[in-house]
DNA sequence: GAACCGAATCAAAGCGCTTAGATATTTCCT
DNA sequence: AGGAAATATCTAAGCGCTTTGATTCGGTTC
């Protein structure tokens, strides 16, 4: 287990210079297939491993991309988690250490998914750096200076320190592309999917006391918020029930449902700010005795999985979230060969998705 | 975007050597605390990023971790995926870009995910690669060069590869303990699972004519057939059905089971090797008509979250995947610490989990 | 056979950081 | 105040690789 093989070594053993070993191994073709073999050969029997981090000095690259995963699961502010409304099992409790509120991918998993994918395909290498909500800005630092670009969740981290970075190597966000400037953004047309879903209870069910609800006030809600209230003027449709928006968390998504079933104003939808949001209701209305998409109609916005497999299903407008960690790999690689070329904003399109919890029919 | 600061910018800028600034970042406590000051404000200034090539170069340690993810689904002989028998979806066609088969976490997720969260409380740089069926290797090598210590799944990579970076760095696999000398293994108590659910069927259900079933022939799987019989033997149970094992992939586990329905030769239980053979075999079964658990029960092994959320719900032997993910991170540290100790066999326990699809009621 | 040429190989200069060991500065005695 | 001891800082030598420009080599051409 001594200190591995180095070029060095592999010169010595195959009688050439370090040079061509490199050579070998960087550009083969510009040394004579005998010498390869040769090269290649002592290589073998030496058990020689380049150093990625000699490499990533002498080239000025290290040939890695990062990815600043912050978990929300862990965000003490983050509240009920995902789980709300979701099949109980005998052996859930007490199983919290083994995954029990991961049961489905969430949106920021399917997006690092993406993000996988297509660093492997492009043989990228990846690394993935997790708050830690405690040091995040040291683990950010330590991650910046291993990669040559990096990707990251909105307000994972704090502005000024993401702009530091960004200073030195290109940064992908995923949404917020209204604040930090002078980095590229992956973001959906959320107002498209927000008129869509509203346009869709208006015509499609004959409901007109909408009501919109999320618990927290991001450029992504902000813009739902948005088209959902064109949504409904362009309709027609007076404004019977306000938005409501918990914002910074003063009062729950939980709380503010269960209060107004208490008072027995329920509107006639729930236009939720994202899937995670309308779990929670559909949660509390579960538990308030209150019959989805009879009495009252759900829609979210994401396309998490458990969407999918709860029940009633739930209606939502789908975010393409593993072509979005792709997209993110592809700018970072782009933004490396072209370093000057203004920031982009990629807004990718979103799918309106139909299920029980509107009160359409599964197919 | 020109280069970055260095050492050298932040040393000139505060007035001190490179050897200072150097110590300001990674030993503190041996910098006079006015000094400290000065360089720290000189790189924050620059917006300094320390580069993890030239420190990893200069300790000889990268201060990172691999792992080498492989991608079951990706495999083309990695048989059906995992959606057999799950609830289809109006918007399930066409969206298989959008990660439609991961719709659950499957088992190397939730190993993974374990990897990651020990990372990331222990400040670890964590570097995930995947194959890239086609290049293997050259990804692990790459990997192999980027980190201190690699945690890889069973059979992601040809033995010798993998004996060849051993040889550099600390490998630990998860299973597979019997092959691979010379590297830390994470396994599982196989053998007690097994018997766990044999006898729960023979002794809690009364069942006698019970049928092992399982897609590949794995140390794990080896084991738990092992288990299997000697269960059977110690309840004095005759071995009516022969335990199957459509070994190589040459008969298809739907096949099997699909052969066995039109013979009308149904044993009493399908002990299944794994959870994904377990709902494979839930699938065929629906298919032709076969009630699970009336007619024929039907048991798992692993815990995956689908065969938490699928009806009737899948009797199995959890595995404490996230656990064992955090385990690998720590054996690896503690192997770069004392690379002279014997090689580790690490097996965790696992819980038999009692759900519908053996005959017990939910609670 | 001298002059020349392209191809293959090599020598050497870093890349940005860490860390012994040397040196300067301060502190604390007597 | 003088000097030893303790503390703070610096000098300089790498770490293992890439890459430019120089050198060598084996042939061609005239």
């Amino acid at each position: 287990m001594a200190k591995g093989p180095t070029v060095y070594h592999v010169a010595e053993r195959a009688g050439v210079s370090i040079a061509t070993v490199s050579f070998t191994f960087r550009q083969p073709e510009k040394v004579k297939a005998s010498t390869r073999e040769l090269v290649l050969a002592a290589a073998d029997e030496l058990g020689y491993v380049p150093s990625a981090s000699a490499r990533g000095l002498a080239r000025g690259r290290t040939g890695a991309l990062g990815l600043f995963a912050y978990d929300y699961l862990l965000d003490p502010s983050g509240g009920p988690g995902v789980q709300g409304g979701l099949p109980h099992d005998v052996d859930a409790p007490g199983d919290r250490e083994e995954g029990n509120l991961r049961l489905f991918p969430l949106y920021v998993d399917e997006v690092q998914r993406g993000v996988e994918l297509e660093c492997w395909r492009r043989g990228q290498a990846l690394l993935v750096g997790g708050g830690n909500p405690a040091n995040n800005e040291a683990v950010l630092s330590d991650i910046a200076g291993r990669v040559d670009g990096l990707a990251v969740f909105p307000r994972s981290v704090p502005v000024e320190a993401l702009a530091r970075i960004a200073r030195r190597i290109p940064v992908v966000e995923v949404s917020e592309s209204l604040r930090n400037r002078g980095m590229d953004h992956v973001t959906v047309d959320n107002a498209s999917g927000a008129r869509a879903i509203t346009e869709h209870l208006i015509k499609g069910h004959g409901l007109t006391e909408l009501m919109f609800i999320g618990a927290m006030p991001s450029t992504d809600n902000d813009e739902r918020l948005e088209a959902f209230r064109g949504a409904l003027a362009a309709a027609g449709v007076k404004l019977r029930h306000e938005p409501r928006y918990p914002a910074g968390g003063e009062l729950t998504v939980a709380e503010t449902v269960r209060t107004i079933c208490h008072q027995g104003s329920l509107p006639q939808a729930f236009v939720c700010a994202t899937d995670q949001d309308a779990l929670v209701v559909m949660d509390v209305l579960a538990a308030a005795g209150v019959a989805v998409p009879k009495q009252v109609a759900v829609t979210g916005f994401d396309g998490i999985a458990a969407g999918r497999v709860i029940r009633p299903s739930l209606t939502t407008v789908r975010q393409p979230m593993e072509r979005m960690g792709r997209t993110m790999v592809e700018l970072l690689l782009d933004r490396l060969d072209h370093p000057e070329k203004p920031p982009v904003d990629l807004k990718l399109p979103v799918r309106l998705v139909l299920r029980e919890s509107c009160g359409c029919q599964p197919s």
